[in-house]
DNA sequence: ATCTATTTATAAGC
DNA sequence: TGCTTATAAATAGAT
C-alpha cells in the first residue's frame, strides 16, 4: 500500500527501516485502538523497536498486567506464574534453612531444650564441647589433678589415721602392761612403721598443705 | 476501507461486530508479524473478543512474559512487579538473615573466628559462656565440692600429723622417763586430745573414704 | 513532517 | 466462517 509493493522482509536500510517501523506502529495502535471500540474488544499491544525503544498499547479501563493476567489464566502456559511460584519456593526454602539454623542457635544457647530428645541434646553437647574444647581441657585436666590429688590424701588419712589407732593402742597396752620388756618390743615396732610411713607418703603431700599451681589453675 | 465508510464506534450488531472482530483481529494480527519481520521488532499482542474468547501474537524468539517483563522494566509502572518486588524482597531480607545466622552458628563452634576483633571474641565467649551455664554450674559446683573436701581432709591429716607426732614424743619419752606419773599424766592428756579431735572432724570425713555422691555428680 | 500514487484492508453482500 | 468486490485506509517513496 504505497508507491511500490514491498517484500516482508527485514528492510536493510537502518533510515528506511527505522520511518517504516514509526509508521506502521502507529498503524497498529491505531487498528487495536479502533477494534477495541468496534468491537468491544480488550486488547493489550507492545511493541519493542529494534532501537530498544518501547511502544504499548492497552484497551481502556484495563491495565497490561490485568490483560496479561487473563492471559495466563486462559494459555495453558503458566510461565509468569512459574516465576512466581519459584520465587515463592526459594522463599520457602530460606525460610525454612532459616528455622533451622535458628533453633539450632537457640540450642546451641541452652535454649528450648527442654522437648529434646536425649540423642538431640548429646549432638548439641558434642558441638558445644568442640566449640569450648580449650577451656574443657583445661577443666578436665583440673578436675583430674584434683581427684588424683584427693585419693592420695585419702591413702594418706587412713594411713595417718592407722598410725594414729594403733599408736593409741600402744599407749593403752603400755599403760596397762607397765612391763618393761613389753615397752621396748613396741617401741621397735613404731619405729619401723614410722620408716615405712615416711616412705609411702610422697613429700608433697606430706609438707604442703595446697598445691601451689591449684589456685593458678582454677 | 471497505464498501461504506464507518464510524469508528461500538456495532450495535453482535453478529456484524463479530464478523468485524474477526477480519480485524486478522488484520492486526497480520501487521503485528510484518512488522516484526520488516523493523526488526518484538511485539506482544494480546486480545480478547467480548465473548472472551482470546487471541495473541507474539514475536518469534521470545514469549509474552519476556517481553512484558521487558515492558515493565521500561515503563514506570511496576504494577506486576510489585508482587515479584515483595517476594524478592522477601528473600534478600530471610537471606541476609540467613547469613549471619550462619556466620554466628560458625563463630559459635569456635570457625571463622581468626579475623574477629576482640571486642566480637568477647561477645561469642559470652554467648558460649550462657550456654554452657548449666553444664558449667555442674563442673563448678562439682569443683568447689572437691577443694572444700580436700581442705577439709587437709585439716584432719594435719591434725594427725599432730597427733601422731605428739604420740611419737609421748612414745619417746615414756621409753626415756618410764616413771609411772609421767605415763599417767601424758595419758590423760590424749584422752583428752582424742575428743577434741572427734569433735572437731566431721562425721562424713571421718568416716567415709569416699563422698558418696562425688562419683555421680562428676 | 507532508504529499500522493499505490497497495492493502475491509464493509457489505452473498 | 469464506468469497467477492467496491471502496476506505494505510503507507512507500519522494519532497
Amino acid at each position: 500500500m504505497g508507491r511500490g509493493k514491498i517484500e516482508i522482509k527485514r528492510i536493510e536500510n537502518a533510515s528506511n527501516r527505522q520511518v517504516t517501523y514509526s509508521k506502521r506502529k502507529n498503524g497498529i495502535i491505531k487498528k487495536a485502538r479502533e477494534i477495541t471500540v468496534l468491537c468491544d474488544a480488550q486488547v493489550s499491544l507492545v511493541i519493542f523497536a529494534s532501537s530498544g525503544r518501547m511502544h504499548e498499547y492497552c484497551s481502556p479501563s484495563t491495565t497490561v498486567v490485568d490483560l496479561l493476567d487473563k492471559y495466563h489464566k486462559q494459555s495453558g502456559k503458566r510461565l509468569w506464574d512459574a516465576k512466581h511460584e519459584n520465587l515463592s519456593k526459594e522463599i520457602d526454602r530460606v525460610k525454612k534453612e532459616n528455622d533451622s539454623m535458628q533453633i539450632e542457635l537457640r540450642h546451641l544457647k541452652g535454649e528450648d531444650i527442654s522437648s529434646l530428645h536425649h540423642t538431640e541434646l548429646m549432638a548439641i553437647e558434642e558441638a558445644l564441647d568442640a566449640g569450648l574444647a580449650a577451656v574443657r581441657k583445661k577443666q578436665a585436666s583440673t578436675i583430674y589433678f584434683i581427684m588424683e590429688y584427693h585419693s592420695m590424701l585419702e591413702q594418706n588419712e587412713k594411713m595417718l589415721d592407722e598410725e594414729f589407732k594403733h599408736l593409741q593402742f600402744v599407749l593403752q597396752q603400755q599403760e596397762m602392761a607397765m612391763g618393761e620388756n613389753a615397752m621396748e618390743m613396741e617401741n621397735a615396732y613404731h619405729q619401723q612403721r614410722m620408716r615405712d610411713y615416711n616412705f609411702q607418703v610422697p613429700f608433697a603431700f606430706r609438707v604442703q598443705p595446697i598445691q601451689p599451681n591449684l589456685q593458678e589453675r582454677m
